[in-house]
DNA sequence: GCTCGAACCAATTTCCTATTGGTTCAATCC
DNA sequence: GGATTGAACCAATAGGAAATTGGTTCGAGC
């Protein structure tokens, strides 16, 4: 048995370590099985075997007739998404959320089930117990999400999946990362999280959609601290990087839309 | 002046008249220009001043290398919004929209300025000045869709714009074409449009959200007793026509989710 | 029983060529 | 003189043959 699987054991190690290294090209492409194996010496069987592997385990995705990449399979939102973002501003994701996010948690009130309830305060253990404020981000997104699901509504969940895409698209990645550091009473946010999941577990769609909005709001409003230019800062964090644009609240007419990625 | 645009004016009346008749193969594809320039034997100019006029109406769209083809320029979303559908039912959708452009009414109400508003009311008008079916679900999904613009969110228009891809996708076409003929008592839905309208108007957003909930229940409703098998008279729905469910919802749980379309 | 190599299959890319809309320009026609 | 015309040329696309690449099958051999 080992003797057996020798080979793709071997082949598997290297495979990884290459992977590691990041020695790919941008667009992720490895070399062709038939290359692999002559690369490493063994039976292009035992190659695939190694690349049946890494596939289950999502660290690479191949197609036929195109290649192996690293990392995962591309689904056919991000280009689109591309040119949602360039024609939104934050603050208009920010008002969607507002207006969305709460009927998700009525939904998942009345119809989100025991385990369901069970798996959110987890979650919510997960996000106040996390010590970086990356961490932080990644279970808050798991939460909203699973709320979401919870909401019964498949529907509902690709509108929210599609929202979640665009939010966290990349063009949002610098302010993104200021309000994670900026982010300054961790407590605050925890009470949120456990008022909108405990209304959720009393079957309250009143409560747990108002819940959901003033947590919203909490996070609208320390967006708008951080790209306002005269704010002070809760611990000031960095030197006061320079944000042009002032007019972060959301007024009722619209400012003209910023062009990004137009290429 | 009248000489130097002959030619042109001659191929835009022939080009119409090919339009018109739909002796086109099944993509819509006309003639090339040179073609079209030879069969009507005028120049290729000529042609090409028509086919701009054209393209402005929005009859024909072109694209270089390929060809000039009838009706309206794909965008990307086609092949997604199939996707989507296959894996939504027609109450999944109307429980977004229910949860949703209320939502976008409220925001409506906000911020639509006058001219908007007299648009909006034009519209209405049309929905009950048309006397075929076909015609009203034109007007009125226009009236909504304008309606989700003057919300004045790039994004949230978006997102709408998803939701009403979906809904309008073929597959609903069936249950669209009874719901049309079976849609007894007009004056309800005129008098739900301008109860929304009016409430925009007087910048009342609680009441245009409410007025448009209550709108897309009694549709609701409608689609809930031509769906089922022991429906009555659509005229009998005046005296039941009063908040048939409080709950935006038709049931807590889900129903299974039909497979459709999975090839 | 398992692996290995080879051949074959199917999906995809790549490269080339023809087609087609877009543009320019001198000749031509009132 | 001004606009049109026809021709040539440019750029983007479609179509197709050939090569590439992952997926599969099968017999030889240890």
């Amino acid at each position: 048995m080992d003797e057996a699987t020798g080979n793709s054991n071997y082949a598997l190690d290297k495979l990884r370590t290459l992977l590691r290294s990041g020695s790919l090209d941008a667009d992720g492409k490895l070399p062709t099985e038939r290359a692999l194996s002559d690369m490493l010496d063994v039976s292009r069987r035992a190659v695939r075997r190694a690349l049946e592997v890494l596939e289950a385990e999502g660290l690479i995705w191949r197609r036929q007739g195109s290649g192996t990449f690293a990392g995962r399979r591309p689904d056919g939102w991000s280009e689109h998404v591309d040119s949602i973002v360039a024609g939104t501003d934050l603050m208009e994701i920010m008002e969607v959320r507002l207006r969305i996010e709460p009927q998700l948690a009525q939904l998942a009130a009345m119809r989100a089930k025991a385990g369901e309830v069970t798996r959110m305060y987890e979650l919510v253990k997960k996000i106040y117990e996390s010590t970086d404020a990356d961490g932080r981000e990644l279970w808050d997104g798991a939460l909203h999400r699973h709320i979401a699901q919870c909401a019964g509504n498949q529907f509902f969940l690709t509108i929210f999946d599609v929202i979640n895409r665009v939010r966290q698209d990349e063009a949002w990645q610098a302010i993104r990362e200021r309000a994670r550091s900026a982010n300054g009473t961790r407590t605050v946010t925890y009470g949120q999280h456990t008022a909108i999941v405990d209304a959720i577990a009393a079957r309250d769609p009143g409560a747990a959609g108002e819940a959901m909005r003033l947590h919203l709001l909490t996070l609208q409003e320390s967006l708008v601290r951080i790209t306002s230019l005269d704010h002070q800062q809760p611990e000031r964090n960095k030197s006061s990087s320079e944000e042009p644009n002032p007019n972060g609240a959301l007024s009722a007419e619209h400012q003209t839309r910023k062009q990004r990625r137009t290429e």
